[in-house]
DNA sequence: GAATAAAACGACCGGTCGTTCTATATTCCA
DNA sequence: TGGAATATAGAACGACCGGTCGTTTTATTC
């Protein structure tokens, strides 16, 4: 890995910690300078605007997700183990990974009237993580896990319903039940897609 | 009321409309001042800081939902009925009533990690939206609509995952079938709540 | 190790932010 | 209607924003 790519890949480390905080917006030059410990104009010049940088941020969360969520999950047998296996993952994700929650929740309530290349680069990898889940669904229907007349575009959106309903109640609200509320929304979701 | 009611009132408005577009940090007084035809200064003497009028464009958020939302659906025969009313006219209001989607969420997500006085009163204004949830779950365990071991803390859970997947199909991925999806999510809610 | 290309620097641009000040205009009540 | 209270204006503040510049330092390559 040459230099450059050294300290981009710092400076975007850097910066996802960061805008997991205070969104891609508050993102700002200056404090990720500070952060990195080089000067503002020598971190510009890796991404020659701030857009390519959240851009890049969005990229650089998008490779963790998989790494952290999606690859461990798809070593789970097919069917609903797997897809228990993705839904704990993301559960541990919107915990750990940042200490600001999700930045894809975030970025999305913060684009989600935005228009530009940000706004499009975000619902592109949202789309794919969405995809993942109904992806998931459908494997529990060949697998004959999951009734053969399940919507799983329906599926898709009460799962992302479930996760997002755990980070407000987990981080706004601070419910210490949070993570019980979560595993049994994600029962009913899947009891009721199971074939009776 | 006075003129100064008066002209506070109509910036509130206005801060309300801004700040459901970009939020209540987005929300600047520069901006404001301008669309509501005063100088920058004048307006400010009217809160005297900006968390003061964050806060105060929150309570006039909650005044308005409890306008749109709560008090319309109270008219409606208790229970099922009434609950019914209240997630329909939920919906509209996160379609019509801001341009910018609701400001509560977008709010959440703004402060779920920024600790203060607007977060503190975005926390007590979500609870009591919250809590009306509740209530109307409870009102259908009474009439007998629900099962009576029906747990309305999750049911609570569970219904605010449906709005706010909402929010993200219709907004920022503008799912044609967002609404579609919103119902049926609702009537697997509703009828795995009811006896059987 | 010298030549060349790339990366980092620091000062600076115009602009906007929230906030403060003083001075003037307006509203309100005796 | 006169005078105190209040509402508004306008200019200015220090801090920060994203972005640009020429220059210097560091890596890479022959």
């Amino acid at each position: 890995m040459s230099k450059s790519e050294e300290t981009r890949s710092s400076i975007l480390h850097q910066a996802l910690d960061i805008s997991s905080e205070v969104g891609l917006e508050g993102l700002s030059l200056g404090i990720l300078a500070k952060r990195v410990e080089m000067s503002k104009s020598g971190l510009y010049a890796h991404f020659s605007s701030k857009e390519n940088l959240q851009c890049a941020v969005l990229d650089t969360a998008a490779e963790r997700f998989i790494d952290i969520v999606l690859s461990p999950a798809l070593k789970q047998p097919r069917g609903i183990p797997r897809l228990k296996a993705l839904f704990e993952r993301w559960l541990q994700w919107e915990d750990d990974e940042f200490s600001g929650g999700c930045l894809f929740i975030t970025a999305a309530t913060e684009f989600d009237d935005r228009p530009g290349p940000v706004r499009d680069r975000l619902v592109d990898h949202l789309r794919d993580v969405l995809d993942a889940i109904a992806r998931a669904a459908d494997i529990c229907k060949k697998e004959g896990h999951f009734r053969s007349d399940l919507d799983t575009e329906q599926f898709r959106y009460d799962f992302w319903g479930v996760l997002l309903s755990y980070q407000h109640f987990r981080r706004l609200l601070q419910h210490p039940q949070a993570r019980d509320y979560a595993h049994r929304a994600f029962e009913r979701l899947v009891s009721s897609a199971t074939p009776h």
